[in-house]
DNA sequence: CGGGGAATTGATTGAAATCAAGATAGGTGG
DNA sequence: CCACCTATCTTGATTTCAATCAATTCCCCG
């Protein structure tokens, strides 16, 4: 229930994604990106902008290695967080003619380009192309769903802690180690991304350490100690 | 933008529909729900379950009248509001086995019963039919990613704009009147649907008619008399 | 015309946002 | 390779404002 897939944009299996947790369950070994043609890979350094609220959407990425950000920027200049993406993800799929908000690389990272007239075509081609993909939609919408509630009820721990579990990957040693959670996003946009003030933020991360409920190795790299307690917390308003 | 087509569940035109704006534009008049084989029109009185989060989700239902509300229950005890839906919405549409909220009848109502085994004959027949369904799904998360930076930022003020801009209806003489705004549900309905105490929504509406913003008749039903200040609110800090 | 649930109003509390000041770390250039 | 420098993260103090607790009023319904 607390396992997430994504957040906003379509999330499918491809050979980029390995093991990632991250790929709709159902999509997985279907191949559905290989159907796509690519336009090749390009490379974003970090900060840069894949495409911006507003451009024409005429393509979709599909991202190869690190990690992307999606957010809306708001008249009062504060911004929305949608999600952050990975290895396998596919941002920028939208039935609209305008992206409907702004992708920016979090780290460098690379990312496989697919034309939307392409994707278009195969669309048009392959009914079960499209059964999938609704069937991904309609997953996202779900997760979407839930996320909006928890945004809207929890309280700053439940918050954070849902962050985490949601970000969180295996350990480097599968007997030993603790699930491992990497941040290469800033406090702000962690803080945008859960609607709370980033102070906030750094609060409850503070109060999760003394707690021993994580254990911070760099600001941008944590282990989490104590699973259970994380997911009562993260449950705890919110199921 | 402001101008909202639906929370969750899937809006398509129908027949029913009458000239709401509640159908997704680009669906209307293409006769969708007319390709879906109904089991008959059936009545639910006020209070009354439609289905619950968790039943065998086999049929989704077309309004034809009264207004349905979408919830989730969470294990505190708390409920979360997905929607209010009223006439040509489809509620109950999900790829998953279960439905995953529940559905409830506001007011008394009136429900099309379409059958999952007939929608999938339609969907696997049709692919213009599948298109569509997908372009109303991306619609609905477009519109479900909205609401989650509403709900996870917008002060009370902003919220209730927000709600009350996006159930307004045409006045009932299009010279003189005022946009018009049913709320037979509860006020602790509406709470939960806009993540506050329903003590503070009160507060807010009381708020708008001193300030003349608004104007109720009972407590089930405001008109608007300040659409520029409400639309202001409501974009304040989300746009 | 009462009865009761819901809506409203009032008083208080508590928690997060804000404002402000240090600590830390990553990046740069000498 | 080291030291500085600047971003950003973290901590601290204060304020603000919505949730809560509690009481009253209003309607809707029988």
């Amino acid at each position: 229930m607390m396992e997430q897939a994504s957040q906003s944009g379509i999330i499918l299996k491809s050979k980029y994604a390995g093991g990632a947790a991250r790929a709709l369950p159902y999509l997985k070994n279907t191949g559905i990106s290989e159907q796509l043609p690519s336009a090749g890979v390009s490379e974003f350094p970090r900060k840069q902008t894949l495409f911006f609220e507003g451009d024409s959407a005429d393509a979709i990425f599909e991202i190869c290695t690190g990690t992307v950000e999606l957010y809306k920027t708001f008249l009062s200049g504060r911004r929305g967080v949608l999600g952050f993406f990975r290895a396998g993800a596919i941002v920028g799929f939208a039935m609209d003619a305008d992206y409907p908000y702004s992708a920016e690389a979090v780290t460098p990272c690379q990312v496989r380009r697919i034309s939307r007239a392409s994707l278009d075509r195969v669309l048009g081609r392959s009914p079960s192309f499209a059964k999938r993909l609704l069937e991904a939609t309609c997953r996202e919408l779900t997760v979407t769903q839930e996320k909006m509630f928890i945004l809207s009820r929890k309280s700053p721990a439940g918050k954070v802690a849902w962050f985490l579990l949601q970000h969180k990957r295996p350990p480097a040693c599968a007997a030993t180690g603790m699930p491992v959670v990497e941040m290469p996003m800033s406090r702000a946009d962690i803080a945008d991304y859960l609607g709370m003030a980033p102070e906030t933020l750094c609060r409850t991360l503070t109060k999760f350490k003394r707690d021993g409920l994580i254990l911070a190795d760099t600001p941008y790299r944590v282990r989490l100690r104590n699973i259970a307690k994380l997911t009562r917390l993260a449950e705890e308003a919110c199921n």
